[in-house]
DNA sequence: ATCCATGCAAAAGATTTGCATCTTT
DNA sequence: AAAGATGCAAATCTTTTGCATGGAT
């Protein structure tokens, strides 16, 4: 019995209202590769929902955010908002030439890592977050660097 | 012949110019462990120069990253801007109980990794920052969890 | 019918820009 | 003397808050 996973029983599933503006919100982070901004989301969402308002696309995330559909961090050195779908790797590599974001794959001995770090240091990981910086594979295919 | 490292020949190795204010600001850099935010500089170079804005914090930090004198970042879910001396270690864990911001060893076995990475994904790295969320060793012995 | 989401406007917080004056080189 | 840094004020950008209205349950 496989659970349904559209936009609407993601929402349904933890306690949040159905609204045309969230699943629209919702979906459009989920179809992204691209760990967009607020401001992006709103960019695509007006195309089909032109009345929408950038605070709707704000208190979506962080309904989306509390109820863990959603993640938001910052990358690098800029300090406005990206949001993933939260089931996403979170390495992403940030092209220093084109600005392009994209996951990388986290590797099982990266988590091992962690782990072990977690035990050395004493503390504790509940989520990690690795930003590398530098050049993604096209724009080195291109010769840049 | 060891290098004369005090905060004024880093400005001047660097061709930047040497004022009372950017000393104080590279100083608090340096001296701290907190990874602070521009405001945080402000006050605290504010003790011994009551004068100065935080605009020339500003225009210092850029100065100094710029030219690779310090490094500055966003963590967690936090969006404004955490300055570190640039030699400092990059693995920062964020106590989300205590909210501390401490750096973390980064393990040379961890470098292997981001290399290895960096083959099979075929771009480059060239800077990392692991951000790592969780408890900090205090909070764990304090018991929350 | 109730509760909550929406959209507008205004506010708040962080960072940047413009500019006249002062300091460093 | 020239180039650049400083401090003030205003502008900008992103995100949050307040509130009246409309839509979802």
């Amino acid at each position: 019995m496989t659970e349904d996973l559209s936009i609407e029983n993601l929402l349904r599933n933890r306690g949040l209202r159905v609204t045309p503006q969230r699943l629209a919100v919702l979906e459009v982070i989920r179809a992204s590769r691209e760990h967009p901004t607020a401001e992006e989301i709103y960019e695509i969402v007006r195309l089909e929902h032109p009345a929408i308002s950038l605070n709707t696309i704000y208190k979506s995330l962080d309904a989306f955010e509390g109820s863990g559909l959603v993640q938001r961090f910052t990358i690098g050195n800029r300090s406005n908002y990206r949001y993933d779908f939260a089931t996403h790797s979170h390495v992403h590599h940030h092209c220093s030439q084109c600005g392009r974001v994209s996951d990388w794959e986290h590797t099982e001995a990266m988590t091992d890592l962690i782990r072990r770090t977690e035990r050395d240091e004493g503390g504790t990981v509940e989520r990690v977050e690795i930003h590398l910086l530098g050049l993604c594979r096209d724009c080195v295919r291109d010769g840049f660097d």
